[in-house]
RNA sequence: CGGGGCGUGGCGCAGCCUGGUAGCGCGCCUGCUUUGGGAGCAGGAAGUCCCCAGUUCAAAUCUGGGCGCCCCGACCA
């Protein structure tokens, strides 16, 4: 008899939230630390997952016209000079690349050597390299709008890492658009935040909040800094996307001109626009749960496992054929743009084999065994529905039904995901309540609290530091459904600008 | 960069105080028995005890120095 297991992942979320986060990384096989500080090595389940991603995310991106370009990984020091607060904001976390050959040292060991002219920046970010393309790329408004996109890994020298969450180095898509006049640039800014929604809500089936960032939250550089926001398990708010409009600043930086029809020379107004491999992270804290990760159908790394149950050899020919015909079936069938991905299983393992996919997250578990057999059936699990409660159904039905269960499952997670945001979210408009409710009763060992209080803001920069020093609580943005005007400021008392979302956040 | 903690088979840890040449659980391999809710028994493989120096007949253990990592803050997608 072996030792009984509530729950396949310990410590539970209720328990140890960070802990927790870890151990459905490591036990679903997404991906693992590597021994380069700060970086992780993404195992072929995550990498599947954020293949489906980026190719759910690059499909809206090219509907809107968009097209892929790449640029370098290296930017010289000076292009970070040229836009005063970009260069402020990233000059702490950069990787600086000094020399260009190694060489025997004195003590044996390789030391660099080949200094450089001009230090190279690894990219943070691309506005720079990209802005200094784009002035030779335009001259006359006849070359506008330019609608670039580049998929690719960047590097922030990050004090504490968080596996997807805030690695040293992490995979991103960087959306960079050059456009005549300020409103083409604001309606491009707004339109890739509605294809970011689109994306992280039907496919990752996250429930985001859309708004618009305060001063203090803006991206380096920005004018104006749209993002959107979802509720994790833990109630802390995850940024998982942000479209900026940059205004003509790194147009005057770069010298990105252009001539207008009535022959006058002007800057381009510009934005830019990311998210990256931190969506994971959003996907594994928002959906997963005490046995494991739970992966949205859309974008999972596979859909199905097939799990031969062999009692007797003399029955395993029978049961493997069963099912490979069921998954060359299976895989015929088309969800979503992807070919259902089947994975079949047949190690010797017992108990522990269903676990394991039940671990990573897999959509559909399907038994089949040689009472199934007999029966035309298969016996079925779905990852939304608890470990146990598997049901038989007809082999035919199951093949015609598979991509409606699979809608049901991704449906079923958003709605779970949005109630849960739902129950954790108030109006809030006394500073005694609002500081209650983002205050721990353990300050030792904080348990889940908080969530998202919508609140009244003066809009002074004071009373927002004032709380993000007294409770590490910011501004997650200013929803674009917000009353303006309503209410009182929940920390000066004066009268509210806007009533805004304030949380913890990642 | 401040405060704390930790480096011992693949993973998690004990051993250190009081020096005597390494052990436990999980995992892995082999065999037999099992198998539809995380298998049992038997056998087996696997470790420069983070690194360097010192003390000592003898160092995982004591001393000094270094390196790395994790957690809590400030910074951030």
């Amino acid at each position: 008899m072996a030792k009984q297991v509530k729950t396949a992942i310990s410590p539970t979320r209720s328990e140890d939230y960070p802990e927790w986060y870890q151990q459905i990384i490591k036990a679903s096989d997404l991906a693992e630390r590597s021994t380069v500080r700060g970086c992780m090595v993404i195992k072929p389940w995550g990498y599947a997952l954020w293949e489906n991603i980026v190719q759910a995310m690059d499909n809206l991106f090219k509907a809107t016209g968009v097209k892929n370009a790449y640029f370098p990984l290296f930017i010289p020091l000076s292009f970070l000079e040229k836009e005063a607060e970009h260069v402020e904001g990233f000059a702490k976390e950069c990787a600086v690349v000094t020399h260009h050959r190694l060489e025997k040292g004195k003590s044996g060991g390789l030391e660099p050597a080949g200094k450089l002219a001009e230090p190279l920046v690894v990219r943070p970010t691309s506005e720079t390299i990209i802005g200094d393309s784009f002035s030779r790329w335009v001259s006359s408004y006849r070359d506008l709008p330019i609608l670039i996109n580049q998929w690719a890994n960047v590097v922030r020298w990050e004090m504490r890492t968080r596996i997807f969450l805030r690695t040293s180095e992490f995979l991103w898509q960087e959306g960079h658009t050059a456009h005549a006049t300020a409103e083409e640039a604001l309606e491009r800014t707004s339109m890739m935040l509605d294809v970011y929604t689109t994306c992280v809500e039907d496919y990752l089936a996250m429930p985001v909040i859309r708004g618009r960032k305060s001063p203090a939250e803006r991206f380096p550089g920005a004018v104006d800094t749209l993002a959107i926001e979802a509720m994790m398990q833990d109630r802390k708010a995850l940024q998982s996307g942000t479209s900026h409009f940059l205004g003509q600043n790194f147009a005057r930086g770069f010298d990105i001109k252009f001539q207008t029809a009535a022959e006058t020379e002007e800057y381009a107004w510009t934005t830019s626009w990311g998210s990256s491999t931190r969506m994971i992270g959003g996907i594994i804290m928002i959906h997963s749960d005490d046995d494991g990760l739970i992966l949205p159908p859309k974008v999972a790394s596979a859909h199905v496992v097939l799990l031969p149950i062999i009692r007797n050899p003399d029955d395993r020919q029978a049961v493997m054929d069963y099912a490979q015909k069921l998954a060359r079936e299976l895989s015929a069938k088309v969800y979503h743009q992807r070919n259902i991905l089947v994975e079949i299983d047949d190690r010797d393992i017992g108990g522990a084999r269903g676990w394991d996919w039940i671990k990573k997250g897999i959509p559909l578990r399907v038994e089949i065994g040689p009472r199934d057999i007999a029966e035309n059936a298969v016996f079925v699990g779905r990852r939304d529905q608890p470990p146990n409660e598997k049901s038989a159904v007809k082999r035919d039905q199951f093949v015609a039904e598979v991509t409606d269960i699979l809608d049901d499952i991704q449906q079923n997670l958003f709605q779970r995901a949005l109630a849960f945001r739902e129950a954790h979210t108030i109006e809030i408009e006394d500073q005694k309540t609002f500081y209650d409710f983002f205050t721990p009763q353990n300050a030792e060992k904080p348990e889940i609290h908080g969530g998202f209080a919508i609140s009244g803001w003066c809009g002074s920069a004071e009373c927002e530091s004032k709380i993000k020093e007294d409770l590490a609580v910011t501004i997650r943005c200013i929803p674009f459904d917000s009353e303006a005007g309503k209410g009182r400021c929940v920390c000066c008392g004066k009268k509210s600008e806007s009533q805004v979302v304030f949380a913890k956040a990642y």
